[in-house]
DNA sequence: GTCTAATTAATAATTATTACTATTTAGGAA
DNA sequence: TTCCTAAATAGTAATAATTATTAATTAGAC
């Protein structure tokens, strides 16, 4: 009981360590999301958050947890499912391909590559699922936007 | 120029001969939301594309547009890039994995797999962007759709 | 040409996301 | 501790995307 609590509190003050490196004020409603999303499972909108938050926190604000959640995207606690929140788009190429995007201006470049299209389908996937399509997402900075972004990305030194 | 229009038509009338097998009648603005979207670059919005048909059908609606774009993806025409269009969802899973989108219920479940944790990265792409994550997209339908599902597509007998 | 089910235009309704502003608060400095 | 200030929040409004509705039109079979 002492032991699971002070393990919970460990990963709980990792993400603590992370506000406050980037500059982020410790508040009860972003503690109050945190453990929200902590304990999700699947892949929750912002609205099933705020409605589950709600709940011991009547009077939180649906902005607050929307702002709050993606506050903990950009400095990574949490990921955002990749193209989710953006309108939907068509993709007229035939041609079997994959997908870059910039994490920056979302923009989305196909590129071809062989070794993607043949990848192996895990055989635990392959009996549940029937998969029609295979692609690669590459998610990370596109040439455009890396001028832009600090030096501290490319240099890691102090 | 001749051959050039023929290539042309012969593409053309593949997908005529898609829109028959689909039992969709041949309507002018079905043809001219085709001619657009196949030459079309990129990952255009509906709106996009409505834009543009505006400029030679003035007076088709929004509403056409993306409902035939949407049936375009349903018949196999076009894609939706992954993701698009849904409601921005959160991936508190911190362990690198990857997903499984089912296209019918659209749910997405994560897994894992270390092949595709190490995948490579072609030499054009690293050459030009600043990878940061990679993940595998696998497409289809899942086992509780499955069933529902007609027998055309599990079996490919007359 | 006639008929009918499918399709469309126009618009309304719904839903998701972002923006705004007055008020409150976290956390550093005195 | 108390005070101060920039940051964060609640509440709400605005914007934008998507879906639904309905009357009118039309493609394509006969």
């Amino acid at each position: 009981m002492i032991k699971r609590k002070s393990i919970r509190k460990i990963v709980f003050d990792n993400f603590i360590k992370k506000f406050k490196e980037s500059n982020l004020k410790i508040t009860p409603q972003r503690i109050a999301i945190l453990e929200q999303v902590l304990s999700s499972q699947g892949h929750p909108s912002a609205e099933e958050i705020y409605n589950k938050i709600k709940k011991s926190y009547p009077n939180i604000s649906f902005d607050t947890v929307n702002r709050t959640l993606l506050t903990f995207a950009d400095i990574g606690i949490l990921d955002i499912v990749e193209g989710t929140g953006d309108v939907r788009r068509f993709d007229p190429n035939d041609k079997s391909h994959h997908h870059f995007r910039c994490k920056k201006c979302e923009r989305i470049e196909d590129f071809y590559y062989e070794d993607y299209d043949k990848l192996e389908i895990p055989e635990n996937i392959k009996e549940k699922f029937n998969i029609k399509k295979i692609r690669v997402i590459l998610e990370g900075i596109c040439d455009k936007c890396i001028s832009s972004y600090s030096s501290s990305e490319t240099d890691s030194n102090p």
